[in-house]
RNA sequence: GCAGCCGUAGCUCAGUUGGACAGAGCAGCGGAUUUCUAAUCCGCCGGUCGCAGGUUCGAAUCCUGCCGGCUGCACCA
C-alpha cells in the first residue's frame, strides 16, 4: 500500500504542475513539530524566486503556497491544510482516513509495506571472520549490522546473496600449516580453535626469528596456492575447526550467515592472475618498484594488486570478487558492510573496477562503521589489555540478563528465565550497536544497554510482552477486519499515525543502509504505545472501543514484532 | 606531510540531506499505582550546535580558514 508520504508527492507534483505551469520537487517530510500538523511540504519558498523569474512579476513564497494549495487535491486525506510562518505548507492527516488506512493494514500479513517496485539482485558483504582465530568484538558489527540489512533488504522481495568473505588465505596458512608439520603434529588430528590460536602465536615467532623456518613458511604457502594435495588437506581442516567455532556464534546471535554463504579469498584465488593480466592489458595496472599497481586519482599511494615477488594481496581478491558478483551472480548492487578504516582501500577498488568496466550498471556502496569502544573512549578491551572474545562477551550479556530477569521475575522456573535472558542479553548487545548511526564511534556500555529505561532492546521486548499479556487476558483473539477503528484520544491518534509509517522507515534503511532509523522508530511506537496504555484502558472499555483498542495492539505487536525480526533481535512472549 | 571521518545538554546519542522556537534517553529534582506486566507513565531543570568568516529569504547541516580528537597512507588483511 502505498506510503503516506508517496501519496502528498504525488498529490503536491500535480498541483505544483497546474497552479505554476512547471514540475518541481515539493520537498515533502514529517512536521517537526505536531503542534504544526503531520506532513509538511517545504516547496514554496524555493519555487518564489522561479516563479518570478518565469513571469517576471514579483511574488512572494505565501503568495506562491496559496496558488499550489488551490489546485492541491488530497481527497479525504487531510484534515487540514494551513500556510505558515515563511511559506509552510502544513497537512494535518484526517482521523477518519488514517483509521481507513490502518484498518486495511491490519488485514495484511506485511502491514502493508510493499515490495520493491523492481527486485534487484543484491550482494551483502559481511562478517568476514579470520581462519585459525576466534572472533572477536572487531567482528561484531559488520556481522550485525550486515545482517540487518541484509534481512530489510531482503523484506523488499529483493534477491539477496549473503557473502560471507572469510580471510582463509595468505601467507599466514603457510606459516601454521609448516609450523604444525615441523611440530610432528599428526595434521590429521583434530585441533581446537584455542589449540589453533596458540600454535599460530608460536609460529609467528618462529617465522620472525628463524629465517629458515620463514623460508618455509613461504614454500608451504606456494604449494598451498599451487593446490598440493597434503598442504590443501591441512588447510580444510584448519578452516572446518574455525567453522566449528564461529557457525555456533552466529546461530546464538541470530544471524542468518550460514556456510553456503562462505565465499572465503581462497574462492577467488583462481581468477586473481587473470584480474592481474587484464588490468595490465587496459593500461590501468602498471609496474612500479617490481610490483604491479593501480594509481588512482586523489591517491598519494596506488592500490597494489601484485607484489614484487608474485604474491596476491586483498586487493586483487576484492577486484576479483567484484567482477564475479556483477558478471557471475549477475548483482545489481553490492553492498560492504566493513570497519571504516577500509575507507580508502574500497575507494581505491571501487575506482579501479568501475575503470575496468566490471562493475558496470552496479551499485557498489561502502555502509561504513566505527570503532566500539569502551568507557575510557579507547577501543573495547578486556582489563588485561586483551581484544574481547566474542563468545566471552555473549556470555556476559547472557548472564547478566539473567540476573535481571531473575530479580524482577523469581516465580519464573529457571529454564524459562533462561530462554528470556538469552533473548535480552543478545538483543540488548545487538540493539546498542544497531540503533546508532553505524559511521560513528560508539561507547560500548553494558548498564545502559541492558536498562529497561530508555531506547534499549529491553524496553522494546516489554512492550511486546506487555501487549501479549492483554490479549492472554483478552481470551479469544480479535479478528482484525472486524470493525472499523476508532482514534478518539490524543493517545490512539498519535500511536496510528505512527504505525502508518513503517513503510516508509523500511524503505529509508534500505536505502541509506542505516539500521539506527529502524530502531528510533521502534522506540517512538514502544513510547506511543506506552502512553496509550497508560491513558486508554482497554479490556474494560466499551465493546466497539475494547475491539478498536484491541485491534491497535495488535497492529503495534505485529509491527513490533517485524522490526525486532528486521533488526534480528528475538521478542519473548513474556518477560 | 597527504587523505578521510568527527566535534550538538554533565553523560550516551538523534537531527528526515538547507527550513519554523535544536530533539530524545540517562543522570538530577518533583509527581502518578484499589486499574490490562510500575521492568511503566507525566512534569521540571539543562545547549554560544568546537571557533571565526562566507554563501542566502533561511545554516547544526553547504564553502573557506583555524582549534581539538580519531583513522588510513607501497608490496599484512
Amino acid at each position: 500500500m502505498t506510503n503516506t508520504n508517496t501519496l502528498l508527492d504525488a498529490a503536491f507534483r500535480k498541483a505544483i504542475s497546474q497552479s505554476l505551469g512547471f514540475e518541481a520537487d515539493p520537498l515533502i517530510g514529517l512536521s517537526q513539530n505536531e503542534t504544526f500538523g503531520d506532513y509538511q511540504s517545504n516547496a514554496a519558498m524555493g519555487l518564489a524566486r522561479e516563479v518570478a523569474q518565469r513571469s517576471g512579476q514579483k511574488t512572494n513564497p505565501r503568495a506562491v503556497a496559496e496558488k499550489i494549495i488551490a489546485q492541491l487535491d488530497l481527497g479525504n486525506m487531510a484534515e487540514q491544510v494551513t500556510i505558515a510562518g515563511p511559506g509552510f505548507i502544513n497537512i494535518r492527516l484526517s482521523p477518519v482516513w488514517l483509521a481507513d488506512q490502518l484498518t486495511a493494514r491490519s488485514g495484511d500479513n506485511r502491514l502493508g509495506i510493499d515490495p520493491a517496485a523492481h527486485p534487484r539482485k543484491v550482494v551483502v558483504d559481511y562478517s568476514g571472520p579470520n581462519i585459525a582465530k576466534q572472533m572477536h568484538v572487531g567482528h561484531l558489527r559488520s556481522t550485525i549490522i550486515g545482517d540487518c540489512l541484509a534481512r530489510v533488504i531482503e523484506y523488499q522481495h529483493n534477491q539477496i546473496i549473503r557473502q560471507n568473505h572469510l580471510g582463509d588465505w595468505g601467507t599466514q596458512f603457510g606459516m601454521l600449516i609448516a609450523y604444525l608439520r615441523s611440530q610432528s603434529q599428526d595434521t590429521d588430528a583434530r585441533q581446537d580453535i584455542t589449540d589453533l590460536e596458540e600454535f599460530y602465536r608460536q609460529a609467528k615467532k618462529r617465522f620472525d626469528e628463524l629465517p629458515t623456518f620463514a623460508e618455509e613458511a613461504r614454500n608451504t604457502v606456494v604449494q598451498l596456492q599451487a593446490g598440493q594435495s597434503a598442504e590443501l588437506a591441512a588447510w580444510r581442516r584448519i578452516v572446518d575447526e574455525t567453522r566449528r567455532h564461529y557457525q555456533p556464534i552466529y546461530d546464538r546471535l541470530g544471524v542468518s550467515l550460514k556456510p553456503e554463504h562462505e565465499r572465503g579469498e581462497s574462492f577467488y584465488n583462481p581468477m586473481l592472475q587473470q584480474v592481474v593480466e587484464d588490468l595490465l592489458s587496459q593500461g590501468i595496472a602498471i609496474r612500479s618498484e617490481g610490483a604491479i599497481v593501480v594509481f588512482t586519482e586523489g591517491f598519494e599511494n596506488p592500490l597494489i594488486i601484485q607484489k614484487s615477488d608474485g604474491g596476491y594481496l586483498y586487493g586483487t581478491t576484492d577486484l576479483a570478487a567484484i567482477r564475479y558478483r556483477a558478471q557471475k551472480l549477475g548483482a545489481t548492487r553490492i553492498i560492504y558492510t566493513h570497519d571504516s578504516r577500509q575507507a580508502q582501500h574500497f575507494a581505491q577498488v571501487f575506482a579501479t573496477a568501475a575503470r575496468a568496466g566490471w562493475a558496470a550498471g552496479v551499485s557498489l556502496e561502502y555502509a561504513p562503521f566505527g570503532t566500539m569502544l569502551g568507557a575510557d573512549g579507547k577501543p573495547f578491551k578486556t582489563r588485561s589489555g586483551d581484544t574481547v572474545k566474542l563468545k566471552d562477551l555473549l556470555d556476559e550479556a547472557e548472564e547478566r540478563a539473567f540476573g535481571l530477569v531473575s530479580q524482577k521475575n523469581p516465580e519464573l522456573d529457571e529454564a524459562h528465565r533462561r530462554q528470556i535472558a538469552r533473548a535480552v542479553g543478545i538483543g540488548a548487545v545487538k540493539y546498542s550497536d544497531l540503533s546508532k548511526d553505524r559511521t560513528s564511534d560508539y561507547v560500548f556500555n553494558w548498564d545502559k544497554m541492558l536498562s529497561l529505561d530508555g531506547n534499549t532492546a529491553p524496553y522494546l521486548q516489554y512492550v511486546y510482552a506487555r501487549i501479549k499479556s492483554i490479549f492472554r487476558k483478552a481470551g479469544k483473539l480479535p479478528s482484525p477486519s472486524a470493525g472499523r477503528l476508532q482514534l478518539d484520544t490524543p493517545q490512539e491518534q498519535a500511536l496510528a499515525k505512527h504505525l502508518l509509517r513503517v513503510g516508509e522507515i523500511v524503505e529509508s534503511v534500505a536505502r541509506e543502509l542505516k539500521p539506527h532509523l529502524l530502531c528510533a522508530y521502534l522506540y517512538d511506537l514502544a513510547v506511543r504505545f506506552s502512553s496509550f496504555y497508560e491513558n486508554c484502558p482497554v479490556l474494560q472499555s466499551e465493546p466497539e472501543i475494547r475491539q478498536s483498542r484491541l485491534a491497535l495492539c495488535d497492529l503495534t505487536a505485529r509491527t513490533m514484532a517485524l522490526g525486532l525480526d528486521l533488526l534480528g533481535i528475538e521478542h519473548p512472549e513474556q518477560m
